[in-house]
DNA sequence: ACCTGAACACCGTTCAAGT
DNA sequence: ACCTGAACACCGTTCAAGT
């Protein structure tokens, strides 16, 4: 982790692990079979980070969570997008899941609705969350972009019109908590929309 | 791109390349600075895939990239990830964004929220397909390892009551849909809240 | 069970040289 | 401008051998 942390993932070669544990390349497989075997290793750890918060309002525990998964993505930015290319099959992913699980049934949303319900959370989350740590929104740069002169302005007009919120000046911090605060409501409408269906059909 | 498609990430060197093409593999030099430059290469044919479709309402402009956006993820499932990781600074990428403000705008969003939501939509999006391109969606996986009996099982009760929900029933295609609906509502909500509070409020 | 050492089949990229 | 050939400093992993 460390070595991810500090050069990237290309810095995580068995031999470089290796060396820093002063030891042959070789002797890593005693330990894992595989390289691939190691970076699950790296997410597994990830995932203990993220954890389930003990919060009593289920729209604390979204918050918190999320809030959470962004945080080990700034600590670790090489190795958090690897999270997107994984099955949630380990433990720790699926206490996180649990967690999540939990806090939209407490939601009201139905029981049918909450596995996908979750994907979408978790899908939004991950995806910010590596987005901003693979350097997709950059700070700046589609600004910069827009207002470069020439043929390409005139065919992004809208860039032009919007240059003023392209960036949400650099604060992706609000801009993360906004996303969330809609997405609690999108939940809470769901979970309306489950309550008012339960009254009025005779089953379902 | 046919050796990404067939081999994976792994597959596309830059000595593979050059062999494909019956060069040297210093011959590759005179096109690209690097080898992320070539990667770079590839997102942006993907983002061209993607485009912009010509149609009347926000909601089916809406549901068409997204659709279209999965179905680039499936036919390049190997390259489909790196999106999330490179700044949205080429023309393919900036053309894309644009016609989403467009969607947003018609929908009825406030300027000032247009950016941010745009970048909620792709974020899931984009982070949906590459879940889904990378295995993290895997089909089964998580009911598997809910029905595993033994301790694990009792640490993640939900899993066990939902179970029968938690992979789809291996349909991603409707789950992806309904998660599209989902965020069309979000927006025509966004833009109703906008609509009100234009009326009430004296300026803003 | 855990570790070493040598080897194999690869990488991206530099450098000097050719046309 | 475009391409070659040799070299450098790396990879992950196999295999045989040691304790």
């Amino acid at each position: 982790m460390t070595l991810a942390d500090e050069g990237g993932l290309a810095a995580v070669s068995m031999r470089a692990v290796a060396s820093r544990l002063g030891v042959t390349p070789m002797a890593l497989y005693s330990y894992v079979p595989d390289k691939e075997a190691l970076l699950d290793g790296l997410v597994e750890r990830l995932l203990d980070e993220i954890r389930a918060p003990a919060s009593r309002a289920w729209e604390d525990r979204i918050r918190a969570m999320a809030s959470r998964a962004r945080a080990v993505a700034r600590r670790h930015p090489a190795v958090f997008p690897l999270l997107l290319a994984r099955p949630v099959v380990t433990p720790a992913s699926l206490l996180v899941v649990e967690a999540i699980f939990a806090a939209l049934r407490d939601a009201g949303v139905a029981d049918r609705d909450i596995p996908r319900v979750e994907r979408l959370l978790s899908t939004f989350v991950l995806g910010f969350a590596a987005s901003e740590a693979g350097g997709r929104l950059g700070p700046g740069s589609v600004p910069t972009a827009a207002r470069r002169s020439g043929s390409e302005a005139a065919e992004l007009p809208l860039h032009h019109t919007l240059a003023e919120f392209l960036d949400a000046g650099g604060n992706w911090d609000a801009e993360f908590d906004e996303d969330v605060e809609d997405l609690i409501h999108l939940i809470a409408a769901l979970s309306e929309h489950e309550r008012v269906g339960r009254a009025n059909l005779p089953r379902r």
